[in-house]
DNA sequence: TCATTATAACTAATGCCATTAGTTTTTCAA
DNA sequence: TTGAAAAACTAATGGCATTAGTTATAATGA
């Protein structure tokens, strides 16, 4: 009676993701996503254990992707140039996946693993990068803190339309990350 | 039948920030604001039109607040001292705020004029603390931009237990900070 | 090849939620 | 004191997530 549409778990996760994206995160339902993936909701339950579970899934998936855009605008690079590349990939990223984007910071279940691990390997790539400044452990997690905040506060500030009029944008944001370097290199 | 209860729309309100700052926002709906108020739900719809108008007096809420505070906070400082005022006032609210803190950022209609006026109060506030530097216009766009990044990027983070254990939480903010001040005074 | 088994879809049903319609009760002002 | 406005209510609707139970398809192994 119901032929078989091939559904999988990569099918639901990118399209949940497009429509976080292009829709926003609060329009992702199990309803709406099952309407357009052609399938009723109850058939995602064959491959996802629940809303909660799909969100968990969108960050996991935010998380890799954000790392490897990261990865591979600092590939090569060091010092200043290496943090003005992650920084300019940071910025891209929230702005082509702002719905994404948005569930990679959502906290999650502390024992799970694999958020873990993907949130640390972002941490680690940082952490690679401030390595050239030769700072002490203290003075680094205080820098990836400050790196971090900066990246994400202006992303999300960008995001949610609080800088109004978008004049100047690119200036406002290196100029930023310039007051930063500058200070990383005072230590 | 139904005796008056007296309900209006500031204990909705101060009820509704309270279970957003305790129990998270989403745990914020009609159901559960009318259970912890002791009336159905239709009922609040006498004093709000719905669960996104709801919102959008949280956000409200939250704006006048967080203005009060930072203005308080920063009385009769200025430069340096008026921006660690503020920042340091802004990290508590948003400590002990989280739920409405996060709503006062969500993006609002461009009709609401009152929502616009609540959102450049706290602009100009910051504005007049940066008056202090004698910068020009397009420097201020910068640094009023620059400022919020950092302030709403730390806070956020830290908001969402995205900098792990808390050690040494404010001397990374404060280090952030100086590195912001020291730039601002360069120009 | 064919039978068995697992899987992936389905329908039906439940319960919660927001919202609307319509009713009753209270308050307040003329 | 009476009548209108406001604030509570009940009942009903429709959307959502989720579960239970059913059926069809695919995959496996004899």
């Amino acid at each position: 009676m119901s032929p078989r549409v091939g559904l999988n778990l990569e099918m639901i996760i990118k399209t949940a993701a497009e429509m976080a994206d292009k829709e926003g995160i609060e329009t992702v339902t199990l309803a709406s996503l099952a309407r357009k993936l052609n399938v009723r909701s109850p058939s995602l339950f064959n491959h996802i254990s629940g809303l909660p579970n799909l969100k968990r899934e969108l960050s996991l998936y935010g998380l890799k992707l954000l790392y490897e855009s990261l990865a591979v605008a600092t590939e090569e690079k060091e010092k200043d140039e290496a943090i003005i590349a992650m920084a300019n990939a940071y910025l891209l990223f929230s702005r082509e996946h702002p719905g994404i984007y948005e569930l990679t910071l959502r906290a999650h279940d502390p024992n799970d693993q694999e958020m873990d691990q993907a949130s640390s390997r972002i941490l680690h790539l940082i952490s690679s990068i401030l390595a050239d400044y030769h700072l002490n452990d203290e003075e680094t997690i205080h820098a990836i803190r400050g790196f971090r905040s900066i990246l994400h506060g202006y992303s999300s500030l960008e995001q949610k339309g609080a800088f109004g009029m978008p004049v100047k944008l690119e200036d406002s944001f290196h100029l930023l990350l310039e007051g930063y370097i500058s200070f990383l290199r005072k230590k």
